[in-house]
DNA sequence: GTGAAAGCGCTAACAA
DNA sequence: TTGTTAGCGCTTTCAC
């Protein structure tokens, strides 16, 4: 800005040695000198000069940052898995280039061609509804990792949970509490994970020789509003169901609004469980039955993977990490004791 | 990686003019002949040539990305704000490298040095308890701005809310619902936040003439854990306090937790007031009631104050964004119709 | 309308 | 141990 920043010719000058010299002793490396090193130590402080690291990774093709592509950062979910990135990019002495999609293919395909401009180094997504065939021709460059969805149309290493099977036993636990009328409150089919847990949703209830009812299954986004809407439409049917499952713990938020604007309680009214805790859902009343997935380790293991691939080449894996049914009271179990 | 990304010059090669020609191409600058624009932009297309923004950045000193540093991207405050920031960086084509400090200064400095090499050119940080001196060196190259708390033997621009009228109107909101025993569970008087909030509640109190109680005021952490210790032990007092102000919303969180382990209503019991809102304090009982930042405003104004500073020079101001008292029952009111 | 040469700040390769 | 030269991929200057 105002001033321009001292370069290492500055200082080689300054110090009467050559850019070279400089170099090595920023680098740490080679042998300088114990009298070279300090006088050069000495004038770097003196005129405060601070290596160019983009000049720095023009010559040596590293830029030591990374690319993550979310959703959201203000949704729990993806500002966990990020700080779980960050924290691995970090330890490597990476930096994260960050954004949010919105959940617009459009946005995401931008913002990975912004990135791949910038000479990241890695990619991780949490692709949007539609196909990443995009990627194909960024992936001979760099390692790509997915996490929590599944992409389209192009394969690369993907890190998430098994979601079918969480939904399933969320589900089959509804069951066991004798319920045979639920609802499902569900997110876009056209993520994996909608899918994957609605698919479970019918199956559990298949199993149990119960028969879906369509007016019990709504579809919609990822919102507040959305699940508030499609409950108050599902609390009103002729017949009440005696439970909910919300695909998501956003949209459990919807739900409890909706119910509790209609003076219904949980469990006792109704019972609600949600795929994905939160914090919160063990502090205010009713604590809600969720399955609870990793995240923050997700985050990790998707950094982990990306860093992997990025030194020792692009590979194609799945990680699946465990999941765990949290059985609270919104379900119709009675409470555990206090924390 | 495997494969190198095709430049400019494999560009100029195969399509058979000079560098120069493609350069002006890409920047859809000067005047090129539609023909040899043609021959280029074909050329560009079929080897798969995307600009390196690095490269770019070098020559023109221009690197169109800022540095943010915030607490903790998973604290509800912190992503929001970054939100703010980054919808105003992507209207502006810039991109934001993303730290957190975890409130220590010493990560704060680090990432700050970082950015300064990656060549950022503007800061937006969220500042730790401590000296902000380090700064100094930075602020001829680049502007800062501060949000939400003031910075320490430094000076800059400053993003925040005026904490002491917001901490004294919900202080005296309890105090007008006739309580005369309050209880402060506030976050650390190192942060301008804490101490502003502190002093205002004191203030509120004595002003009313009530005097403040050493054992109904506990100063710690910024966490659930420290909120519910505190609580506990002023729950435990010979003299249970009727109200209990928590000075942020994570902080409340522990308090409500603690109230709900002691079987203590709210507010029948106890009343609770916090500073700062939370999406789903409005979604659970009890809603509590509130001093609403505009969060998103904040980070939306604290980037907008950047990017004005960085066209056109530095600049040393302060920005107070107005606060809201959202009253809902927690602290005694009678609950207003749902939604 | 187009191109050659120089240089942004740095490091790799090779000399000295 | 230290210095010189070249070049990373791009744009600017100035020439043609």
């Amino acid at each position: 800005m105002i001033t321009r920043a001292p370069t290492i010719k500055d200082v080689a000058l300054k110090a009467e040695v050559s850019l070279k010299t400089v170099s090595r002793v920023i680098n740490e490396s080679d042998d300088v000198s114990t009298e070279t090193r300090q006088k050069v130590l000495e004038t770097i402080k003196k005129v405060g000069y601070r290596p160019n690291a983009l000049a720095r990774g023009l010559r040596v093709k590293k830029t030591f940052s990374i690319g993550v592509i979310i959703a959201d950062i203000t949704n729990s979910f993806h500002n966990v898995l990020v700080r779980g990135i960050e924290d691995v990019a970090l330890s490597k002495n990476y930096s994260i280039l960050l954004a949010n999609s919105d959940e617009m293919l459009k946005k995401e395909k931008m913002y990975a061609r912004l990135f791949m401009e910038r000479q990241v180094e890695g990619l991780i997504i949490v692709p949007s509804a539609g196909s990443q065939d995009y990627l194909k021709s960024f992936a001979r460059y760099l390692p790509i990792v997915f996490v929590d969805r599944k992409p389209k149309d192009f394969d690369a290493s993907m890190v998430g949970v098994d979601n079918f099977c969480g939904a399933y036993s969320l589900t089959n636990h509804l069951i066991e509490h004798g319920y045979d009328r639920i609802a499902l409150i569900c997110h876009d089919l056209n993520f994996s994970t909608g899918k994957e847990r609605y698919d479970a949703f019918i199956e559990a209830l298949q199993k149990a020789h119960i028969k879906p009812v369509e007016e019990y299954i709504k579809i919609g986004n990822r919102t507040i509003e959305d699940a508030f809407v499609a409950t108050e439409s599902i609390v009103r049917a002729n017949i009440r169901p005696q439970a909910i499952f919300a695909s998501n713990n956003v949209m459990a938020l919807g739900v409890m609004k909706a119910l509790d604007t209609h003076k219904l309680e949980v469990p006792k009214d109704i019972a609600i469980v949600a795929f994905d805790d939160f914090p919160f859902f063990e502090i205010f009343r009713p604590y809600i039955t969720t399955v609870s997935q990793p995240v923050y380790e997700m985050g990790k293991m998707a950094a982990q993977v990306l860093f992997e691939q990025m030194s020792n080449g692009i590979r194609n894996e799945n990680f699946t990490l465990p999941i765990q049914l949290v059985v609270r009271e919104s379900c119709g179990c009675v409470r555990r004791g206090a924390i």
